[in-house]
DNA sequence: TGTACATCAGTGAACGCGCGTTCACTGATGTAC
DNA sequence: TGTACATCAGTGAACGCGCGTTCACTGATGTAC
């Protein structure tokens, strides 16, 4: 039940935190959130904010799950059931494009220690790995869907991060999105290309 | 040319400051370094280090620096030229070993946002590079080098940082390295594995 | 060989800052009778 | 329908903290003559 504004109770705090830290991450693109920020952007005293997370981890929490929804929605997006490398592919690149769309959160989410006992939290990873197990049952079905889903996963959060944090070119979309099409097709390649022993 | 200990000059604050940072991000386990502590351990003033480095973004990019050249070696001692699909993922098991046994070091090589101006930070990076797709080429002679090298760093990395962050369960190093050892193995059956269409 | 002096590499006090968190409080809300 | 009162959701002052960086300084070093 939000209030109207000007009202001394502000309505629905909880989740306003969230948005507000949402945006201080989009504005800033550092990951140093604080909580008095938060506050200071919800309009909120300092100490408001306490009625609702216990503590600054808490909160972040929050965050990091919204951001892992988000995240899967995007995926889902890109293309709901690949199946093929090229769709395999078209979903790995929404990944690393949301990665540099929303660096500030896309480290929240990964780079914070996790907190072992935020249950949202979570169950929120564990959303994207069912999603990502599904897609290699999917893609995949002659392999074990345990090793080759972490296979695909690490794959594309090592391309997320390594052109986050400029290891690999990522000067404009279509270069990033090019890297990470061929690196995806490499992965159907490489048995092809190996040694001969 | 190191002086005796109390005496006024310290005689190679440079690396000694480097050396300091190592040991706060070995204890804390944190990537939040902060100049004044690394002064303290160096046991010297709060100010002394800006006699060496600029600013703290110096001297992080000196400690980044080390970090490549220590993950170099420590790749190279593995094997120095892997061919087969087991020396490949050899290496692999220690890159994703070498994050977990420093891994506040290995966030402040990867995490914080490289600074492009520091000629040592970028050669360290190179190295590490040239390194990848010196060994892609000699186990994958059949492949475009460029794009299968970025696969296989992005998969390394990604194990390396899901490990880290604790997506991937990292409760010991053996389950760490088998996991390691499936996913890359998943990057040579991938193919045989893929749907038909 | 001795000395004057420039330069180098430290010191230590001080600055302003924003932070997380505590505390006692107060205004608003809603419920039992 | 009206009222007393418990509870909820805010406020705002205050705490202690460690930080990056500046500044004027001083002790040590090394070099030119």
């Amino acid at each position: 039940m939000p209030q109207a504004s000007g009202s001394y109770h502000h309505g629905d705090l909880r989740s306003a935190c969230v948005r507000a830290a949402l945006e201080l991450l989009e504005e800033d693109g550092s990951a140093a959130l604080s909580l008095r920020a938060v506050a200071r952007r919800a309009g909120v005293s300092p100490t408001a904010p306490y009625r609702h997370y216990s503590d600054r981890d808490a909160l972040l929490s929050a965050v990091a799950a919204e951001g892992y929804r988000e995240l899967a929605g995007t995926l889902a997006a890109a293309h709901p059931s690949p199946a093929t490398a090229d769709e395999l592919a078209a979903v790995a690149v929404a990944y690393v494009r949301f990665a540099l769309e929303h660096p500030a959160l896309f480290r929240v989410m990964f780079a914070e220690p996790c907190d072992p006992l935020s249950e949202e939290r979570l169950s929120a990873t564990a959303a994207i790995s069912e999603y990502v197990r599904t897609i290699v049952r999917t893609a995949f079905p002659g392999a074990d869907p345990d090793a080759l889903s972490t296979t695909v996963w690490a794959l594309v959060h090592g391309l997320a991060f390594l052109h986050l944090d400029g290891k690999l070119d990522a000067s404009s979309p279509e270069v990033v999105a090019d890297q990470v099409r061929n690196a995806v097709h490499g992965l159907f390649s490489a048995s092809a290309a190996l040694r001969q022993r």
